[in-house]
DNA sequence: ATTTACTAACCGGACGGTCGGTAGAATCTC
DNA sequence: GAGATTCTACCGACCGTCCGGTTAGTAAAT
């Protein structure tokens, strides 16, 4: 008898090999419209054998959730909670979240888009990760508020609209573009924080 | 035998009751993990009696779609053509599309999330009719540019933005909620157009 | 001798969709 | 206006397919 798999994070080579390739293929086509089979032939094995290294469908949709959660922390909220000012702060979330939403790894992709494929017990888990993530952003333009930098804008739809301009990056952005990686994200840099219409202020060109 | 049945418009009352119906559960459930029993139940109907008034699953998809896309024309960019100033133009855009995704037409939403459910020429049909309005905001930032009223941001990479903001509107926002219709029009509107962060030119509080 | 890393074959169930039929309303025939 | 016919709006039962998941077994490594 084997001990219970685990799914909080990626154990070898192969494991790490199937989560990678589920995210793909779970982005390209979505959770429902993919059958283990899918999976397994992408990673050259029968469906039993895929099921030597995983618990369940529902399982690996979780553990590549709980691997894409753990990214966003490590390499948006922790690097960006260094910076005291919060302007500062939010070009850094900015910046960070645009990278990895670019950089090719569709597991970030996957937490916003297939949250109903999980069991209610492990989307109430992601969800409340992603609600600290919510509060951090909403945090950092509370602070840009009480600093008399923040706009006479509502945090709250502030907030969701800066998520919704990001989380919709992956759906258009290509990496063969006329954009590269730095240019994107200094457009939505200067979009979320300054608007699409020019300030009284600004010189005309 | 019977005529062909049609997934232009909806013919008739019942027709347009099961299209709305459909509508929210693909909303809530997503297209694939909801089954034509579900929605026949929800109509009371059996499925063979759904089956009296589509032709497929992907028709019924495909119908409300139309449908939506429909809306949005004449909802959105017509009323919006008619403004020849840019700015009011896009102010139009922002607030006549936030009002259709909040005030409760599940179609509009589907027609983001379940593109994939498409066989792939009704898909194209769609994306076609999606790009025209997509060419009709980036047309007017391009208009915004050529005024002098746009700051210098790209305008492709800004129109996504706007969408993205928009079309994650739906997820979040509740009727119930703190803020009402008109002031989240408000608020994304000056979010989108001025940014978040304030302007040097603007007084302090 | 035991463990690791698999596979071929299989299972129960759900799904999209179909088919034969039918109650009742509408229409036609005389 | 009575009877025959046709049409509308469904339903119960069923079909083939595919899916998530299991089981019994095995070849190679340890």
């Amino acid at each position: 008898m084997c001990a219970k798999k685990s799914a909080v994070a990626p154990e070898n080579d192969r494991t790490i090999d199937i989560y990678t390739k589920a995210a793909e293929i779970f982005h390209e086509q979505g959770f429902d419209a993919t059958s283990m089979s899918n999976i397994a032939a992408a990673v050259d094995l029968t469906k039993a054998g895929l099921y030597y290294y995983i618990e369940s469908k529902e399982d690996l949709l979780y553990a590549i959730m709980s691997y894409a959660m753990e990214r966003l922390e490590t390499m948006v909220i922790e690097p960006s909670q260094a910076f005291d000012d919060p302007e500062e702060r939010l070009k850094s979330i900015i910046a960070r979240h645009a990278r990895l939403l670019t950089e090719g790894n569709k597991a970030i992709t996957i937490l916003t888009d297939e949250i109903e494929g999980l069991k209610p017990k492990h989307r109430k888990q992601i969800l409340d990760r992603k609600r600290v993530y919510m509060d951090f952003v909403r945090g950092t333009l509370e602070a840009l508020k009480s600093a008399g930098k923040l706009r006479d804008v509502d945090t709250t739809t502030a907030t969701f609209c800066l998520f919704g301009a990001l989380l919709w990056l992956p759906r258009w952005y290509r990496t063969d573009g006329p954009l590269n990686h730095d240019q994107i994200v200094d457009e939505i840099t200067k979009i979320m924080t300054g608007g699409v219409l020019r300030h009284a202020c600004e010189d005309q060109k």
